[in-house]
DNA sequence: TACTGGCCTAGGTA
DNA sequence: ATACCTAGGCCAG
């Protein structure tokens, strides 16, 4: 498929802490998406793929967001330029609701190294085999699957704590068979509103939720890496009390949290949510 | 409403 | 090696 001029950064992509399951091995990339298996790799402007309809990929990828656009939207100062200009080409995923939400439920307070351990473990425990090319996969397990495991299997998956998170969350969405489709449809207010409900999930990870499998491009998910970020570069924008406040607390409250992620929701706009992972990525690759 | 500990564990670092 | 630190937070009190 061509990509006719729409700018995108496979590896980047793939690596900024938005999916944990994708690897890549020489050139090419491998990774599981519901039941399957996608290999991908781009060659100059060609992006190349096997087993799967050129629709799905460009509908995974986002290829229908407008880069240029939503740059010149969110590029409001020098330092999200040199983001953009850094890493351009990264672009926000369409994630299955499903494995996002159980995802960045174990995500709290893990390492992105950490938690694509788990969520590996989780799917060779859980999920079904795949072989292909002579290498096992295996899909994301199932909430029924999930929902029928014991706390005991889970923690052995290394989830610790979280293994009473995930395992409420996913009985409630199994015997509900509730619907994390429809939450696309609402808002962002009430979509995070729905989220929260769920044993596990707080704001941070809803929003997490909400950008990477719901379409709501404005959310601005606020981690201590993003709080750092605000504090060197964006401090201005906040009172001196509050920076201070910041600044003296390793943890922060859930009204500091809305502050934080209010301010990038108003100063980046309707793109705030591509200007985090540009901003958060930017950070990361620096250490 | 706002704040405080406690929490499981595994990578990473000194 | 071995200890220590920190990691894309959430929940109950």
């Amino acid at each position: 498929m061509n990509l006719y001029g729409r700018p995108l950064n496979l590896d980047v992509t793939l690596c900024c802490g938005q999916v944990f399951r994708w690897e890549k091995r020489g050139e090419w990339w491998f990774g599981v998406v519901g039941d399957r298996i996608l290999k991908v790799r781009r060659v100059d402007e060609v992006l190349e793929f096997q087993n799967v309809e050129d629709d799905f990929v460009s509908h995974y990828f986002s290829l229908d967001h407008d880069l240029q656009r939503i740059g010149s939207e969110i590029g409001k100062d020098g330092y999200i330029r040199e983001a953009l200009r850094e890493f351009w080409g990264l672009r926000l995923i369409r994630q299955e609701p499903w494995e996002c939400l159980i995802s960045f439920i174990c995500a709290t307070y893990k390492s992105v190294s950490a938690i694509r351990q788990m969520l590996l473990k989780l799917s060779i425990r859980f999920g079904e085999k795949k072989i292909f090319e002579g290498h096992d996969f295996y899909a994301f397990p199932t909430p029924e699957k999930l929902a029928r495991a014991t706390l005991k299997d889970l923690e052995s998956c290394g989830l610790g704590y979280r293994s009473k998170y995930v395992h409420a969350t996913s009985k409630s969405i199994h015997s509900d068979e509730y619907d994390l489709e429809a939450l696309r449809k609402m808002s962002y207010e009430q979509a995070k509103k729905a989220l929260c409900q769920f044993p596990g999930v707080g704001p941070k990870v809803a929003d997490c939720v909400s950008l990477f499998s719901l379409d709501k491009l404005d959310a601005f998910p606020v981690d201590v890496r993003v709080k750092r970020i605000v504090l060197r570069h964006y401090s201005e924008h906040f009172t001196g009390v509050f920076v201070q406040k910041l600044a003296s607390e390793q943890l922060f409250s859930n009204s500091d949290y809305e502050k934080i992620s209010g301010f990038g929701r108003t100063y980046f706009g309707k793109y705030a949510g591509y200007a985090q992972e540009y901003l958060y990525h930017y950070e990361r690759m620096k250490n």
